[in-house]
DNA sequence: CCGACCTAGTTCAACTTTCAAGAAGTGTCC
DNA sequence: GGACACTTCTTGAAAGTTGAACTAGGTCGG
């Protein structure tokens, strides 16, 4: 950061001009399709797939939002607001009375059953359509790779010597 | 969509977990960047850059909106706040009155040759220092080929009979 | 068991985004 | 030239996000 800037190369530029358009695209898109069809955005949908998916359908917020790459802060008001929908309940965790729990409930079950098929289709149409396999495959690679170097590192983990 | 949803596999689950996780982390990291380093949001951040780009550094609302992927109204309010910084000004087009030029002013184009250096090392670290050079090729197709399937398309162009 | 420190989750205020509505200018067709 | 449709941009209210402050409960060394 000292040294003189390093700037990116015009292959660079586009490369990075072209993800942020693709991202940008098709989050927006998604946000709009899901709020269309099933009543809210995107990281909320998501938020409603990780409980279906979990054991008994509950989570601990911190897990949560851990899985969801999203703070507690912003996890705690979308909760709040999934759950004037019906759709979540909260409840105490038992182990720890710190915790809570956001359990899906049924009516949240069935929203996902009904909207899940049109936004798979959505996805598919936006990505899995237009790659090929190869394709994919290096996206998914490229994507690993990202996600690791971003991952909020325990800082302590890395810095050992301050222990 | 009225035929049995058609659902991701496996290996198509995986990678799209993985675009999900990668591009939040890597926006909700370039935000924070941008925000400690040049006190407004990345997407902000890429107006003054757009504009710093442009002829005579500027830009008629729309066409900033359009190369910036986002809605006019939102465009409305960012460059309201970007005035207030002094970073931006508005003037009139001469050539259409309904038309309004966004202009980069000189404390806006100070701010961004202090924080480029930053932010093009936070844009590298992330993305171009752990990619090889082959999967950045890979990259700027795929997202090329995704932003093209997204791109909004005018209606009437593709429904020439309803004309 | 006590104090210091950590973690879980929420809340508040400031800010940003969205959507729908509206003011104002342009283009076209007759 | 006037009706009509369309484009440009802004506005206002509702919804969502952020970061810091705060409450409450857990943990660990002495």
């Amino acid at each position: 950061m000292t040294s003189a800037p390093n700037w990116l190369s015009d292959e660079e530029q586009r490369t990075w001009r072209a993800y942020l358009h693709a991202t940008r695209l098709l989050e927006d898109h998604l946000d709009r399709q899901l709020q269309r069809d099933a009543g809210m955005p995107h990281i909320y949908y998501g938020l409603l797939v990780q409980l279906s998916q979990a054991p008994r359908r509950r989570m601990r917020m911190t897990e949560l939002a851990k899985n969801s790459k999203i703070t507690r802060s912003r996890l705690s008001h979308a909760v709040t607001r999934l759950e004037k929908n019906g759709w979540v309940r909260r409840e105490d965790c038992p182990s720890d009375k710190r915790g809570q729990l956001a359990i899906l409930t049924d009516a949240g079950y069935e929203v996902l059953e009904r909207t899940a098929p049109g936004h798979v289709a959505a996805v598919r149409q936006a990505m899995f359509d237009r790659l090929s396999p190869v394709q994919v495959d290096q996206l998914g690679e490229i994507m690993r790779v990202m996600a690791q170097g971003l991952q909020p590192t325990d800082a302590k983990a890395d810095l050992p010597w301050l222990r």
